[in-house]
DNA sequence: TATGAATGAGGCTTCATTCAT
DNA sequence: AATGAATGAAGCCTCATTCAT
């Protein structure tokens, strides 16, 4: 990592900001280049083809979120940092009128058949977001705190598909409420999985 | 309905097949043109251009749908109704080997800022669908079978949700693992709020 | 001629409208056939192919040209009715706002090398048209009451020419300023050449 | 100027000779690239659409036309520097047997309606060639050798209203006599304008 | 006399990729 | 490390023409 030339980086950024509004098939290698203000020849000197351009986003994203750098906390701890985290994805939809997606969903979904490798790309992605998720839920359940009904990954799945297919359809539709409904739902069954501490009580629908 | 011409019936069919696989971007007009087994001019014959195309699969797929082609019930009746309704989709992927995802999801997700009629008929098949879902927890609530916390809707949206995010993520991943969680524990959550009758008991990871 | 059938008119006649705005190359069967709202048949019913509906059109013309349709008067007589008979096209153009230029021309213009036979429909249509100005110079020259300098054909070459150069010009510069300075200094020399009738004064720029 | 690319220079210079033949509708831009003997990419790097390509031919023609690549003089100083300069034109079409016009009128009359900045580019180069015709006015009226009934602007749109007339009407009927009377009568009438210096004698149809 | 389905060639443009400098 | 010229395939669309009914 350390020092990526200059030029490689103007690049994957402007990919990344092209790719996630408008998808991989929907960006001209032209339009990267056009954005990130590079010369024809740096493309094909730094990257074999367009595969390789979204290879190098993707863990370039992969990189950056693992430095934490799109998330406000290096980890959910409670659950308001659940809430919040969550809440989060909606908000930053809202704000963007409903106009963008989860950018890895959306390259992830512009991949044929037979681009494996980026798939595999994306997996490791996916799987690094769940198993953040899952930390929380499995700390909760070895503390006592939450009903074991599901394993930790499985309620972490269940969070990653409502943030997801909320993002998702929001997108389509150009309108957050389903994804808002959603949310509002399994946040108050994972609420509802909660065991209170003695004397305290919990919030949330569970009456 | 009854008798399109044979030519434009065999584009639109074409059409949806392969902008279900390959999404619209992905598939070309004359990727259409040679599975259907049409001639070039025919094309602009029938449709204005591949918006138009487009706008004809999204009427043909609402028409078949509002027939009840697709479900195999006219309506969601019971719980199990629902259940069955739900691991439908899940099934039906599995079966897809995750390569596919829902055909309007797909399309829509590839539409550009510009096209705001089409997006509209998106829409209107989503709210259909919602609708079909939203009418059983209506008729739940209104025989006090089940609570009130959300209104039919909101539930509709949540059961929706799941399903596109789950179908979504399953077709990414080439993995319907998470699917299947999110499905088990939305509908674990959903069957907590039924409203046991007189001396029965509902199943589900209540209890 | 009598009675032409229906359709073929008002392909014939939607053509030529059509021919006049957009030149031959930039109107497209259908567009003719849509404006005279007639079925695809009909048209290689009556037209051999796209050249034979320019056949027509300009036989059309011809034959409407012949018959006094296009202009007000069936012979000129004098030199007011000379001047305005050239004066007309250009009130004409300019109360189209110079967006058209000569219909003849319009579709001569764009004949290729290969139409033979349709570039010597035009040629009668021109000579026809000379041959409607030079009777007035025959008539004036033989009257004594014009100079013999030039030949009644030559002068009504230098008539259309103006004419023709002056619409050309002005449709293309979407000004038709060019062509009344041009027709004034025309109409200018023709007077000069007038030979006064005793006593009689001419008026022009002779001074 | 100095030093095009070599593809972009062969590409207008072919574009230049095949719109003069055939007009924009008439030439494909893959003839264009094929006279150049140009790939297909190379067209749309350098231009960005046929428009694009349009525009490039008339600039390159009015560069052209300033460095006075077309004129054998760089400007009219005589009556007989004129009658020569208009009878080149005739003499030009004579050689090409009246297959082709000017070819900048020839371009502006495919212009469509949309196309206001090409329009723009003809007329700058018509405005430069009526200034080169009416220079030549000026200084004869200034020198006292002409008469002064008609300002200089409007005879130069006199001279040019013939020559691109008689260019036109002599290709569309393919027959350069018009032209070759309009012409003769045109320099009578303004040979018939100049005041003959002291005891000298003008030549023309006028004495 | 009339309709419109069907065909296939060709036009304009976009695009990923390679190559020379 | 950098530029941009060059290539050719493919995409969308228009159009003249023919054919079946």
């Amino acid at each position: 990592m350390s020092r990526e030339t200059n030029a490689k980086q103007r690049m994957v950024e402007a990919a990344l900001a092209l790719f996630h509004a408008r998808g991989v098939y929907g960006t001209s290698v032209d339009a990267v280049l056009e954005r990130s203000r590079t010369g024809k020849g740096q493309f094909s000197h730094y990257f074999k083809d367009k595969d390789g351009l979204v290879r190098a986003v993707l863990r370039h994203f992969y990189g950056n979120l693992r430095r934490g750098a799109y998330d406000k906390v290096d980890a959910i701890r409670s659950w308001s940092d659940l809430e919040r985290w969550l809440r989060a994805f909606l908000r930053w939809q809202q704000e963007m009128e409903c106009t963008l997606g989860c950018p890895i969903a959306t390259i992830g979904n512009d991949l044929s058949q037979a681009q494996r490798g980026l798939r595999r790309e994306i997996r490791d992605i996916f799987d690094w977001r769940r198993a953040f998720v899952a930390a929380f839920f499995r700390q909760q359940q070895a503390a006592g705190q939450m009903r074991k009904d599901f394993r930790p990954e499985a309620l972490a799945d269940f969070c990653y598909t409502i943030t997801q297919g909320g993002l998702f359809m929001a997108k389509v539709e150009r309108n957050s409420t389903p994804f808002e409904h959603a949310l509002r739902i399994a946040l108050a069954h994972l609420h509802s999985m909660r065991i209170p501490a003695k004397g305290a009580r919990t919030r949330g629908a569970s009456s």
